[in-house]
DNA sequence: CCTACAGGTTCTGTATTACAGAACTTAGTT
DNA sequence: AACTAAGTTCTGTAATACAGAACCTGTAGG
């Protein structure tokens, strides 16, 4: 039983939260190996996940997230008003600085990462949409914080450089550089952050990074439509 | 009881199909009243919900869809493959009819509003992307069948002109026309779809919107990533 | 300042449900 | 034909989720 929930509620979830960018389809016994749920159980959980919309089961006897989710995404995404306008700031942040680049809101007390576009190199930092990550930690962790939490003791001096760079902070081959993106009624939408391999990330690269994405937040500012 | 599936589960999967475009944010008595629920039965499902990140209950007391969603949505999405390359597209079609423009899929005997662009006009056919539609009414809805029930008798004819034309099938003063759109395996993706008042689409307009849609189907055969 | 009302929260007895897990079915492989 | 693995059905029972009353809190109006 849990503490202020249903058990069988929070079982079925964890059934699509199973799901994953590389798990986009499971058998049954990939769901109860996954879960930990004895496959009858599952077999249950997902004939009302089924009949709501939320997985799909094929001929092939595979599950599949289904439309709902589809559904319920965009309304969220459409709360969030953005990818529109983020996806070629990616885009463009990626080919002047050949690093992947992300966007991130804060969410509670982790951050998560909501649009990326990958660098086109080989050897890259690797991370997915969707993907959740701390918020003491890391580049973009840190300006989001910084900005959300005017007490938060080393936030004024991210808010007067503007930017933040950390150097292997959650990955020992990793930096990472960001900058937020503030609209025209001086609210905070997110932060930018571009990474890679440490020993590709020097001063210069750095720098242009930063130029380049602080230019691209402020175009972004004219042209962030209002959220709600 | 329900027949196959966990009771509790449904209702609170029926929590998160309660909001909407227009429901974006709701408080406890609007969810109860919404689903029929009491409000301590809503407390309890909406914690599990909230714990496992597809809720979120601001200080303000009203809650709001949680990042899972966009997280598992996004899954869904790209299981598909097809935004990247299907939003251009509609803006195009938008620009050269001046019309409401969508891509459907078929998901069981409906289909859904997978992406939309909404026509600039004041007066204009609305639709919402995630909806539901029949599929056996409305251009697009003929159109998907066409191609998926080989048997269907009406689907020859559909097959043989390429498109579908709807006057008044599913709204009285809505006229749609809709072309599929298959890749270079031969398989189909789905249907675009241009719809708008009846009044204003005449033959010459209908000409116009299938041909757009024509020329821009078969670009995006050259163009859609094979799906799995 | 007091009262009333509405929304949110807590509590609990009990009927109902969801579960574990065995047994069975089906399909594929050797 | 035998074996294995995945999927499905079944059921006794412990555990759970629920209804709905009672309570708490904040706000508005008199």
């Amino acid at each position: 039983m849990t503490r202020d929930g249903a058990e069988s509620v929070e079982r079925a979830l964890n059934i699509l939260r199973a799901f994953s960018e590389t798990r986009r389809e499971m058998s049954l016994t990939e769901i109860s190996q996954s879960t930990g749920l004895y496959k009858s159980t599952v077999l249950r959980l997902t004939a009302s996940l089924e009949a709501c919309g939320f997985l799909q089961r094929g001929e092939d006897k595979l599950y599949r997230l289904g439309p709902e989710l589809w559904r319920l995404g965009a309304i969220y995404r459409r709360g969030l008003d953005l990818g529109e306008f983020i996806r070629p700031v990616l885009r463009r942040l990626v080919d002047t600085t050949q690093e992947s680049v992300s966007f991130y809101v804060r969410d509670g007390d982790e951050r998560i990462c909501l649009y990326r576009q990958n660098s086109p190199r080989a050897v890259r930092h690797h991370l997915e949409e969707g993907e959740r990550l701390p918020l003491d930690r890391g580049a973009a962790g840190r300006v989001l914080r910084a900005y959300t939490a005017p007490k938060w003791p080393p936030g004024a001096q991210i808010r007067e450089d503007g930017f933040y760079i950390s150097l292997g902070e959650r990955d020992a081959d990793v930096a990472a550089a960001s900058v937020p993106v503030i609209d025209n009624a001086g609210r905070l939408r997110g932060a930018l952050s571009v990474s890679g391999l440490r020993s590709r990330f020097d001063t210069k690269a750095q720098h242009l990074a930063i130029e380049a994405m602080k230019m691209e937040a402020a175009r972004l500012a004219d042209h962030l439509p209002a959220s709600d």
